[in-house]
DNA sequence: AGGTGGACCCGAACGC
DNA sequence: TGCGTTCGGGTCCACC
């Protein structure tokens, strides 16, 4: 499930081979990626687009075309993205479009369960757009612990359901969000409001740490998720405790366990991250030094 | 108003 | 072996 480091990911390797692009020939083969508008509409509308640049915003991808406009592409569930030399992939039943650039090369646009959109925005609705969906990016400096307290402050949801809300600031997702609450050593069920200001600056810097983990390793492939040139991430053999019920948490040894959390699986150390009062000090006697602890989030 | 849960999707995993 | 059922997860939306 693409969130912002498979997304980045995926940015970062369509810029620099599309920046300067035209779009020659679209075609869209499911009226659901462009629902409620006609996708034939739209295709011709992308046609003969130059591209800008290719950003990215929390876990969307919006290519940015000379004209101003954009075409803002969440991946949503299952969708990957490839640029290949020309009809240089078999044609499979999950194939929804295919973008024939200037150069001849292609983009081929794949997802098995059509949760993924595509919209295409004049150049004033862009930012009230995203702005009416998604927070702050999580990786800018703008992104403190005073900020994100602020977020918290009157959130009596569990501390994962806020971190999901991608009002809280944008890009997290099951799996990372899951992984940050472990590197912080956070319950994912602890009330957001309750989180003491040295909680939320461990969060902020785990927040950090386990989406630049991501963004390292290319992102995580469960399923469906690959590099526009098709190759895996490698982030899931480096989780910390998603998908790893039983196993030792790495940290304390504990077996790792599984409950549900804003009806997601949600996987944590019943050991490290611990749900009642007085945590704090039993977790910082179990390692030596807090500037330890630190350098592990 | 904040929070929760269903709908949308469909392959994989599971259960009988 | 084969079939029906359940699961999962990002986002929107109805409902409490």
């Amino acid at each position: 499930m693409p969130e912002l480091p498979e997304v980045e990911t995926v940015r970062s390797r369509l810029a620099p081979v599309l920046s300067g692009r035209r779009f020659d020939r679209v075609e869209i083969f499911d009226p659901r990626l462009t629902r409620p508008i006609d996708p034939v509409e739209v295709a011709t509308e992308l046609e003969g687009e130059r591209i800008s640049d290719v950003g990215r915003r929390g876990k969307y991808l919006v290519v940015g075309f000379e004209s101003g406009r954009s075409l803002l592409i969440p991946p949503r569930m299952t969708v990957s993205i490839r640029h290949t030399p020309p009809d240089a992939l078999a044609v499979d039943p999950y194939r929804r479009a295919v973008v024939r650039l200037d150069d001849g090369s292609d983009v081929v646009y794949r997802d098995v369960r059509r949760f993924g959109t595509w919209l295409v925005v004049e150049p004033d609705e862009l930012e009230p757009y995203l702005a009416a969906r998604i927070g702050g990016e999580p990786l800018a400096r703008a992104f403190t612990p005073r900020r994100l307290a602020e977020r918290l402050r009157n959130r009596r949801a569990p501390i994962k359901s806020a971190l999901l809300d991608q009002r809280t600031f944008a890009g997290m997702g099951n799996i990372y969000a899951d992984e940050a609450l472990w590197r912080a050593g956070i319950h994912p069920l602890r009330p957001a409001n309750t989180l003491a200001a040295e909680d939320v600056e461990r969060l902020t810097r785990a927040v950090k740490a386990a989406l630049r983990a991501g963004i390292a390793r290319h992102g995580a492939t469960l399923r469906d998720y690959a590099t526009p040139d098709g190759r895996r991430g490698r982030m899931q053999h480096t989780l910390k405790v998603y998908g790893r019920s039983g196993e030792p948490c790495e940290r304390c040894g504990a077996p790792i366990g599984k409950t549900r959390v804003a009806g997601r699986g949600t996987w944590y150390c019943p050991g490290c991250q611990r749900l009642d009062v007085g945590q704090a000090a039993r977790r910082s006697s179990r390692r030596p030094s807090r500037s330890r602890r630190q350098s592990s989030v």
